[in-house]
RNA sequence: GGUCCUAUCGUCUAGAGGCCCAGGACGUUGCCCUCUCAAGGCAGAAACGAGAGUUCAAAUCUCUCUAGGACCA
């Protein structure tokens, strides 16, 4: 039998979950899932100073709104002590450890003085050999690195990449303060929850190396490892804060479905022909490797927004009206989750927004008593003449027997043909008494949906405005 | 500085020697539709980093260079 595949996600709790962080969650766990495999969650809080509960809650629903659920975990570095502990023994114990005494100042100068005489800036191996154990003096922990040979990683994502023994140095796996560092913790880990498949950004490519050592040393098996490039910025640099949102809540705060952000970040490095859009259970059945790509992917909000918008476009009304809820309570605005009306403009608008929050905006002459006029727009479109043209249109639109989008627009356009106008020449100014805006759905559909007092008393207000203003003019 | 990774339109990518004077998507330009804005439809501009080599044939293989990135300090 196959043994089962097992894979992680091993974030830091430092800080948000990273875009990054989140693509390289998503990829464990299509893995997983292609593979009816288990996700194992684990937070690496060996820095105690920088760790916070506050981050660990963060990617817990990072995660959980994103749909990347995991089948074990949280599991704790903290509370592995003894484990790490225990495995730096047995190193010390088989004689592929040591202790180390040099200072921090003396490696220092061996460090200089290597560079000045131009010879790799790697420890001289001092304490190697050392059989005494001066019990007054603080010392690390340093792993035996082969002298000679070569190590292969084989890599899914990259291929085989051999490395010179000679260039890994006798590297700490224990600090003088008794902490162990991350190659070795990460071995052990990785071997005590039976992880077969490492996938983890590239980042971490160097490292490899070391780390199997670690794993020979023990005689454990080696995982399979699959290093993923990284998310860039415009600029190519790794993608930081300094390019703009990074944390997965700050799209959620900005209105983007968790759908469409992970469909956007499975096409960052990983395509399946000429395909773009996905559904989850898409993505899971056509997840492999082989579609994974090696270079660095720039991060590009625009095509986010794009996706965002095609799956807004497919949300129902009601769907979306539940979404909407924190941004509408946001800006104040009061609603009914029953209210008809409201569910059809939502259904009227969802086309031309991008995000749930443009959504929102993009409805504010719903909720609102009054509306306030584009400025431009009323200087342009708000004349003595359209004035005119209004009036006609308020009498005709007060007689209408019922309000309905057909009676509207029969009665509209019935008087621009009569007057000899354009129906934009008078649906504009319409629509800046009625929305406030020049944009919005259309004219008919609006006015039927906000019901005739609000239409009347709107363009009625609108009326007057512009006597007013012209008024003033003479 | 050392080691490692990477290199197709502005961006994400397809392409695993002839199907490629390179395909799709976002963005962009023009046109159509149209009460505005979207959506939609149609059309267009836009790339194999450079140089050697291998081969009848190279975006695809090899080497060098260049550029970017990551890691270690």
């Amino acid at each position: 039998m196959v043994s089962e595949v097992r894979v992680r996600f091993a974030p830091s709790p430092t800080g948000y979950l990273h875009i990054g962080g989140a693509r390289t969650a998503l990829f464990n766990y299509l893995f997983a899932r292609h593979n009816n495999g288990k996700f194992v969650l684990r937070i690496e809080d060996t820095d105690r100073e920088r760790s916070t509960q506050a981050s660990v809650d963060a990617i817990v629903e990072g995660l959980t709104w994103l749909g990347l659920g995991w089948d074990e975990g949280p599991f704790y570095q903290s509370g592995r002590t003894e484990l790490y502990r225990d495995h730096v023994d047995r190193l010390l114990d088989k004689g592929r450890a040591y202790r180390c005494y040099c200072t921090p100042e003396e490696l220092e100068l061996k460090r200089t003085r290597a560079l000045a005489e131009k010879r790799k800036p790697i420890y001289d191996r001092t304490c190697r050999e050392r059989s005494d154990h001066p019990a007054d003096r603080p010392y690390v922990i340093r792993f035996k690195s082969p002298l000679y040979g070569t190590t292969a990683v084989r890599d899914m994502v990259k291929g085989t990449v051999v490395f010179n023994n000679e260039e890994i140095e006798d590297f700490v796996i224990l600090r003088s303060d008794g902490s162990p560092t991350y190659n070795f913790v990460v071995v052990v880990d990785d071997v005590d929850m039976r992880i077969t498949h490492v996938i983890r950004g590239d980042d971490h490519l160097n490292n490899t190396p070391k780390q199997i050592f670690l794993y020979n040393a023990f005689d454990y098996t080696l995982p399979l490892f699959a290093h993923i490039p990284l998310i860039h910025g415009t600029d190519k640099a790794r993608l930081s804060k300094r390019h703009g949102a990074t944390s997965v809540e700050e799209y959620k705060r900005q209105g983007y479905l968790p759908e469409a952000l992970v469909n956007y970040l499975v096409r960052l490095g990983w395509s399946s022909g000429d395909k773009e859009v996905f559904a989850m259970q898409e993505m899971i059945d056509g997840f492999s490797f082989e579609g994974v790509s090696k270079s660095a992917a720039v991060f590009n909000p625009e095509k986010l927004l794009w996706l965002n918008a095609t799956y807004v476009r497919e949300k129902s009304a009601a769907q979306l009206l539940a979404m909407i809820e924190p941004f509408l309570k946001e800006r104040g605005w009061q609603y009914n989750s029953q209210d008809a009306k409201l569910l059809k403009l939502i259904d009227e608008t969802k086309i031309r927004a991008r995000t749930l929050a443009e959504l929102s905006d993009m409805m504010g002459y719903y909720f609102k008593e009054t509306v306030e006029y584009d400025q431009r727009a009323a200087n342009r479109l708000f004349t003595a003449d359209s004035a005119m043209h209004i009036e006609h249109v308020l009498s005709r639109l007060s007689l209408l027997n019922t309000f309905s989008r057909e009676g509207i627009e029969h009665a509209i356009k019935g008087y621009a043909s009569e007057a000899g106008l354009k129906l934009g020449d008078i649906a504009q100014p319409l629509r800046l008494a009625v929305t406030g805006g020049t944009v919005s759905p259309g004219l008919f559909e609006i006015m039927e949906i906000l019901g005739r007092g609000v239409v009347l008393k709107r363009i009625q207000a609108a009326l007057q405005y512009i006597s007013k203003g012209i008024v003033a003019e003479t």
